[in-house]
DNA sequence: ACTAAGCTAGACTGTACAGTTTGCTTATGC
DNA sequence: GCATAAGCAAACTGTACAGTCTAGCTTAGT
């Protein structure tokens, strides 16, 4: 048992070596131009090990993108829930979001990608929008319906609008990326969002 | 002068006809998976034809992202300028873009193609987002800015939360696809929209 | 020390593809 | 009607790549 358990450890440090490598390669160069000779490479590891722990590359492809999205999960939103005076929170966390989604550029790799397959990999943006998607809206959505004095008829729906102006913000500056054609300030966005409130 | 304007016409249809082949395989099948015999074969030419009109697949791609962007420039928004009661005019603008945009799938193809590619062609996004967003935000724009009665104080801002919100409606439910597990109701978000002004 | 499992580099196979070339067949303009 | 340009199908070249295979090395448990 103890010496299955070891090895089983070093398999599964070998699989996130690699995924940690592959992660690299695809959110780089995207699905199809990303090789296995260069996830292997990049991984540090030789094609035969890859081949041993994936058992091809849409496997792998797929390992990752739920990799990714796990990791993601646990960043978004922190995970204390939201109180105090809403206005005060929501614009907080409007800028909060903003400020650290528009950093983080491997985020935007990893949504480019999934969008980009995600016609090939159906499945691929189930779990994305379970995983990455959905407790964002409902934390929102539960943040709204629990603050009376906002007014809000459709708290649900109110959240996709604000969810909405954050991602729009993130895809049009940052993924596409459209900053230099149609330039927009993320402060001027959550007041705007919060304004409207 | 005649018959120079007459072959340029036949070469133009030829083009023409080439971009609506190549139209459809790239939208179906992405850029890295759409093949010059594909393209050749799906718009009726021989290969000789298709590099004698386009010097390669790059050129053949640039041209392509630029007709749709133009036609769907043509398409949006129509051209009549907006008027009438704010909140009416922007319930009804609202309710027609989302139920137009969501039953236009070769547009959430295209969509998809152009974030997909857009770090490789960065060139094709400041096309897309001059010729399409920036019309449509600009027009949402001048609209809230023409409407003191709404009170809003940064209509610029607020046009992006607003199209946001369509972008993202149309992002979840029809491109990536997650309408099975993120469903939204057009008519719903609309409300949602229109509630907050 | 010995052995078994996992690892390595690198060669190899088959396929898909961009772009070119060849040799032949139409249309068009005069 | 004839010359010119455009078009065609199909074969070809070179490259990139997924996935397999070989032969030798490392290492952990005994």
């Amino acid at each position: 048992m103890a010496n299955e358990s070891a090895a089983q450890l070093r398999f599964d440090r070998k699989a996130e070596q690699i995924l940690t490598g592959a992660t690299q390669v695809f959110l780089q160069r995207g699905y199809e131009r990303a090789s296995m000779d260069k996830v292997a490479k990049a991984s540090g590891v030789s094609k035969q090990t890859l081949y041993s722990h994936f058992a091809d590359k849409e496997a792998l492809f797929v390992a990752l993108v739920d990799r990714m999205s796990r990791r993601r999960l646990e960043d978004s939103f922190g995970s204390q829930p939201l109180k105090g005076e809403p206005k005060q929170v929501l614009s907080a966390l409007a800028r909060a979001t903003l400020t650290q989604l528009s950093a983080d550029e491997d985020y935007h790799d990893f949504v480019r990608l999934v969008i980009a397959e995600s016609k090939r990999f159906p499945e691929l943006v189930e779990k994305f929008m379970l995983t990455v998607t959905r407790p964002s809206l409902m934390k929102l959505s539960e943040f709204l319906a629990d603050s009376p004095e906002l007014g809000i008829e459709d708290p649900e729906a109110t959240a996709h609008v604000l969810l909405g102006a954050v991602v729009f913000f993130m895809l049009t500056q940052e993924i596409m990326p459209g900053k230099a054609v149609l330039p927009m300030n993320a402060d001027r966005l959550a007041d705007a969002m919060v304004a409207l409130l």
